[in-house]
DNA sequence: AAAAACCCTGTAGCGACCTTAAGGTCAAGT
DNA sequence: ACTTGACCTTAAGGTCGCTACAGGGTTTTT
């Protein structure tokens, strides 16, 4: 099957199959004589393992090590296991901090009253008190990888 | 003060400062005789509050927003609702969608037996299995905008 | 006076793609 | 036979919010 019809397949876009391959996910297909990527059902296979760990919010470094894990199938499964705990931990933590996130934002958004000018604005003011305060701003302590408000698979 | 005064006072990066300024949410500050920055209370409270506004993970463009209406008092105020609203909403979904996750990687994480290779890991097994499913992959419907598992204020 | 610590501009990199540009190929319709 | 339009190719550039140089100048400390 050509490039459009695997991305059907997969749910996903051709530009992100050229993009695997040359980030080494997905081996090259063979080619038609118009020079069409050529795709079997391995490849499919593949690809959908590596949509569905992205869907998982794993990184593709994490897909990278998974795939070669399976690849070489008398290694240690241990570290399979190891990879995916970490992952349950960093999404359990970025879980904890969106929590209070939210908190905080709901809070603050009960602060706008009706006033119709923003000068009167309960909700900027919040902003602007509380940046007075100025902890060393409460966010993560450590980098993490799991992302904030803004994306995830499917971007 | 001078940059790095102002970094210190703002839990920030002079770089990052920097780059606020070329994003235009923060003005030129004066130069000294060396062509240093030179910046006052002003631009200290206006740092904290982008600081404090990206602590609560909105964009920039969502800061931008914020500050112009701020800069303009007569505007109107419901347009800051509006983004808060909005921003709880996305934050809220989020969540909604790192639990799903975590509920199916701890689920995941139980398969693995004590098997040392990893042909029969019981992880990858239901890896593959989940991916074979295929459904048009259950990620986040529309882009939103709070990161996965990877990111954040801070990073 | 020398060394360390700061400042400047400009550029490139991260991750995981998405978009665009400029061109080649193919199947169908006229 | 020819044209349209849908597909394919590569390569380069854009996104977001910074961070990290490189290669210089300045200021402060020793």
């Amino acid at each position: 099957m050509k490039i459009s019809e695997l991305a059907q397949a997969a749910h996903t876009q051709s530009e992100t199959i050229r993009y695997y391959e040359r980030q080494g996910l997905l081996p090259e297909p063979t080619r038609t004589g118009a020079n069409y990527r050529s795709y079997d059902s391995g490849h499919l296979e593949r690809l959908s393992f590596i949509r569905h760990c992205r869907s998982l919010d794993m990184t593709l470094s994490e897909v990278r090590t998974l795939l070669r894990l399976k690849d070489a199938p008398e290694e240690n499964c241990a570290e399979v296991n190891a990879l995916l705990e970490a992952h349950v931990g960093h999404v359990a933590q970025r879980i904890k901090e969106l929590k209070a996130l939210e908190k905080e934002l709901r809070a603050l958004r009960l602060q706008c009253a009706s006033s119709r000018k923003s000068a009167d604005c309960g909700i900027l003011e919040g902003l602007e008190q509380a940046a007075r305060q100025a902890p060393p701003v409460p966010g993560r302590s450590k980098p993490g990888h799991i992302h904030g408000a803004h994306g995830g698979v499917g971007v």
